[in-house]
DNA sequence: GACCAGGTCCTTG
DNA sequence: CAAGGACATGGT
């Protein structure tokens, strides 16, 4: 059962890299990246690109800067996200997590994976697939991310599992590399985004699992 | 106008 | 523990 997931989730991953090869995806310093990760939650990219640019404006795109600033100040920047009253007390959260816990975003380098990722979750606003996606595209951290797309890639070939086992699934069949685990999230959310839909899939070429 | 978007939290049964 | 609602703007 779980070895046969498995067998599809290998699969999968040489597919996809075959269809797209080397991707840049989700590129960015540290703290644009942490506060993306809050802002896409629920949201499509390109608002979120607004908003990263409003904030690069007015010099709110750090967390030092989000942690000391006024939270209209931050509203008024990411309004155009949707959801901007809960995500700024978010990115309040996360900012004042990380500069009272660390000192700063660098600090953070030399905690462990596993920890950094429980205290992330700790953070009120920040789930599985924001600390995923803080840890992997962030900061360099093998910790494979999980998102809708991806939940729906997996049903479309045929994997049972529930989401939480999913992750699990992708880090066995991946090496101890985060490059490899960006470019796997990127090629399913490219692949997912035009072929799954949110009921049905419409071209399963990669259902094949026996090799 | 209806429906959806790279979630998470809180409340109910 | 699962299901349903709230949060809100912008695009198709």
């Amino acid at each position: 059962m779980s070895g046969s997931s498995s067998n599809k989730i290998s699969h999968l991953i040489r597919v996809l890299a075959g269809c797209f090869g080397e991707i840049a995806w989700w590129p960015g310093y540290p703290d644009e990246v942490m506060i993306g990760a809050i802002l896409t939650q629920q949201t499509r990219w390109e608002n979120v690109e607004r908003a990263l640019a409003n904030l690069k404006k007015r010099d709110l795109c750090s967390i030092d800067s989000i942690f000391t600033s006024d939270i209209r100040d931050i509203e008024d920047a990411i309004r155009c996200t949707g959801f901007y009253r809960v995500k700024a007390k978010r990115l309040k959260s996360l900012a004042t997590y990380v500069m009272e816990t660390f000192g700063g975003v660098e600090r953070m380098a030399d905690e462990p994976t596993g920890q950094l990722r429980a205290g992330l979750l700790n953070v009120s606003g920040i789930g599985e697939e924001t600390a995923d996606s803080i840890l992997c595209y962030g900061l360099d951290r093998t910790s494979f991310v999980v998102d809708a797309y991806t939940e729906r890639m997996i049903r479309c070939i045929g994997v049972p599992e529930k989401k939480q086992d999913i992750k699990a699934l992708f880090e066995e069949n991946l090496p101890e590399d985060n490059h490899a685990y960006r470019q796997v999230h990127a090629h399913i959310v490219e692949y997912a985004k035009e072929f799954c839909g949110k009921r049905r899939c419409h071209e399963c070429i990669l259902v094949s699992s026996s090799g």
